[in-house]
RNA sequence: GCCGAAGUAGCUCAGUUGGCUAGAGCAGGCGUUUCAUACGCGCCGGGUCGGGGGUUCGAUUCCCUCCUUCGGCACCA
């Protein structure tokens, strides 16, 4: 049989692993543990992903070292994973010196292949802000057809595309200022000419879910490739490219290597050979990731393989993200829960059985509804496949099995069967139709015992045999079910193995029958999930505010949950209802975006920031995230105002409120309107805030 | 608005080479057992299979269109 390596995303070093990212782990430990079983030769690499500029502010705010930051967000790591069950052959790190030989051994053929280039890249630059600016940040004149106000890298008039440094007559978005001419030096991996194998690769049937491939083909695929930017200069935490001192490479090009590098390491502990694994077509190689780094996955990642004369994965499996109680996982609404305050409170086999019930092969975000999740635990877990072995093994406690397997009117031999289909579903990733088919076998055990009544037998002298043979029957079927169980509760499978003294390692016992042999005596094999837990742990997570809400999500290869840290629930409510008595505020904001260059008080001035009363406020029709404002500034004066805060505020929340706005803006002819001024709002990318004055403060005050 | 995915019972979902009265589990109601972790078993109610149109002897399934939801992109002065 053909080797297996799997592979899941390598999770962040600046962050501690959430119930998003054990999405992942999960199913591929589950698809590993079932390979497994069926005698296939299966190892599970996976590393931290260690290098990027997180990771050197972070140790710069602590002051230390960024290996002893990375070190201990490892060892955290590898307990939350040890804490559900999660099994990695080797975990490595890609800041490991076998990581970073194998960089220089991949950008060696690369710069072989003649796909490095060290470009000058001229950028326009934005004096007044001090930053580089990319092509959305740039608008101009079409340098094609003339149409006034068209973004740096194409005219939505007439279609054409273009660079930004041709347009005519350029401004930046930013600040309005005339951008210049900069450049800086940059490397490149140019992939174009891997375009005719990208799309054989990408598109094969098979290789990744059809939705990707497709998404592939008319996002990128439908056009030259463009050339990566592969290089940072420094100070960056990462490895310095060899020829090319004080530039260093970007997180995105060490952390796949990462996966070759630990299975080096994993070889060399075997005393392996790491092209058994790498370099052979005996080995399929399979990577599990989430959708939002499929980009990183199918088209850099195998033209560095190819080039550098790597085997190519096989299958890149895409799950979708995790949302809680229907919404994206939040800080503030308890939702944001942490691998290691999950186990404070609940079994995690409970979430392994959970996650497998609702996990497809399609691309889809699964749903964690807490009340859902202890309903279905209790219900189908505990209730008819746990209670099976309870209910049954005690009458055979003295007697074991029997001798020979009693006629049970083909029960044996269709879950015998259904074994197959439940095989099949496993190894295409289709873990929801695997549990579905082994729930629907616990029920057909259920309704046997009821007919059966083993217990009602038990009290006529003389039936003992029969008693024996019901028993014998149902534990049978319970084994069956919890050897198709084992790879998502390796735990219950070991248990299960121990009341019945028997093996539970290889998933073609379900076929053999369990003939006289001694039962242990019954101990509880799973407990009742409780509802409270549950609450106390989303309690937790909320009481637990503040700590980690930034750091959460800025990872390279992070895999599961949907990024939104801290995003307000209910922008109404004040946000400090008690004093705290200790801050967290890392430097998470100010480093996702720097500081503007000095200006002066006069430059200051030149802004009128007033207070404003929202007297109007509604959702904007055609667009997402806008929201018409009507705004007072006292006096009958009026402003409309467009916001991009819908996604945080409701409308009818802002009425009455009391805002900033800057007032002496230049009017912006908007696709929806006119916008007369701009709402002031903190926030980054998935967050906004609205800035409020102090009470006593009215409309049409200026602010100094 | 553009691209993609999806809309089946109160909830979570099965079900399509087009075909018998459209299924399961959970939740709800009724009954029943008491071996088991108040668990199990039986029965019942509940769906215009998002709306409309078309192809067909026949459409949940194929085609068109519209609506809604969720992602991604745009808009966020």
């Amino acid at each position: 049989m053909r080797r297996l390596l799997v592979t899941s995303a390598l999770p962040y070093a600046n962050g501690h692993i959430h119930l998003g990212h054990l999405v992942e782990y999960t199913q591929t430990d589950i698809f590993v543990r079932y390979s497994r079983m069926t005698g296939r030769r299966a190892i599970y690499i996976c590393a931290d992903d260690t290098h990027g500029t997180s990771i050197m502010m972070r140790a710069r705010k602590e002051g230390r070292s960024e290996v002893e930051v990375i070190e201990e967000m490892s060892a955290a790591h590898q307990r939350d994973f040890a804490g559900f069950q999660i099994h990695f052959d080797h975990y490595g790190s890609t800041n490991s010196p076998t990581n970073q030989v194998l960089c220089n051994q991949i950008w060696a053929s690369l710069r072989g292949a003649g796909m490095v280039s060290r470009r000058e890249v001229t950028q326009l630059f934005d004096p007044k802000e001090g930053v580089f600016l990319a092509d959305r940040f740039v608008k101009g004149t079409c340098p094609r057809c003339g149409a006034a106000d068209q973004y740096g890298d194409s005219c939505d008039k007439c279609g054409s595309t273009y660079s930004p440094t041709d347009l005519v007559d350029p401004k930046s978005t930013l600040s309005g200022a005339k951008p210049e001419l900069r450049s800086a030096p940059h490397l490149f991996v140019s992939i174009e000419s891997e375009h005719a194998f990208l799309t054989g690769y990408t598109q094969s049937e098979g290789r990744m879910p059809r939705e990707i491939a497709n998404y592939l083909a008319g996002h990128f695929l439908s056009e030259p490739l463009r050339d990566w930017d592969v290089s940072r200069a420094a100070p960056y935490f990462g490895f310095e490219i060899p020829d090319e001192p004080g530039h260093y490479w970007y997180v995105w090009f060490d952390a796949p290597t990462g996966y070759i590098a630990a299975t080096q390491e994993w070889c060399e502990k075997q005393g392996e050979g790491l092209d058994a694994w790498w370099r052979s077509e005996d080995t399929d190689i399979i990577h599990v990731i989430g959708k939002d780094i499929v980009y990183f996955h199918t088209l850099f990642w195998p033209t560095m393989l190819k080039t550098a004369q790597f085997s190519l994965p096989a299958r890149v499996q895409v799950h979708g993200f995790l949302t809680v109680n229907g919404e994206k996982m939040a800080k503030s609404k308890g939702t944001f829960i942490m691998a290691s305050t999950y186990l404070k409170h609940l079994d995690p086999a409970y979430l392994r059985y959970y996650y497998a019930s609702k996990l497809g092969p399609k691309v889809e975000d699964i749903d964690l509804n807490i009340e859902e999740f202890v309903q279905r635990v209790n219900a189908e877990l505990v209730n008819k496949i746990v209670n099976l072995a309870s209910r049954s093994s005690r009458f055979v406690q003295k007697t074991g099995l029997s001798a020979a397997y009693p006629e049970d009117g083909g029960l044996f031999a269709a879950g015998a069967t259904a074994g197959d289909e439940i095989g099949a579903a496993y190894a295409a990733f289709d873990f929801a139709r695997a549990i579905r088919t082994i729930v629907a076998l616990a029920d057909r055990a259920n309704e046997f015992i009821d007919k059966a009544q083993p217990w009602a037998l038990a009290k006529q002298p003389g039936k003992e045999a029969e008693v024996q043979a019901a028993c014998s029957i149902a534990l049978n079927l319970y084994r069956q079910i919890a050897l198709y169980l084992a790879p998502v509760l390796p735990k219950l499978a070991e248990e299960s193995g121990k009341l019945l003294n028997c093996a539970m390692d290889r998933w073609e016992l379900a076929k053999e029958h369990l003939v006289g042999t001694p039962v242990a005596p019954y101990q509880h094999l799973m407990k009742r999930a409780e509802l409270e837990s549950a609450q106390k742990m989303v309690n937790e997570t909320s009481a637990a505010n503040a700590p980690e809400t930034t750091e959460a999500q800025s990872a390279a290869a992070s895999p599961a949950a949907p990024a939104s840290p801290g995003a307000p629930a209910t922008p109404a409510t004040p946000a400090t209802p008690a004093t705290p008595t200790t801050y967290d505020d890392d430097g998470a904001a100010l480093q996702e975006e720097p500081l503007a260059p000095e200006c002066t008080i006069d430059d200051f001035g030149k802004a009128d920031l007033r207070v404003a009363r929202i007297v109007a406020a509604e959702g904007v029709e055609g667009a997402k995230k806008l929201l018409r404002l009507r705004v007072s500034l006292g006096g009958g004066v009026e402003r409309n105002v467009f916001a991009g805060i819908k996604a945080y505020y409701k409308p009818e929340d802002l009425i009455g409120r009391l805002v900033i706005i800057c007032a002496n803006l230049a009017p912006r002819q908007m696709k929806f309107g006119l916008s007369e001024g701009m709402v002031l709002a903190a926030g980054g990318k998935d967050t906004a805030f609205l800035l409020s004055p102090d009470s006593g403060a009215k409309p049409g005050m200026r602010v100094h």
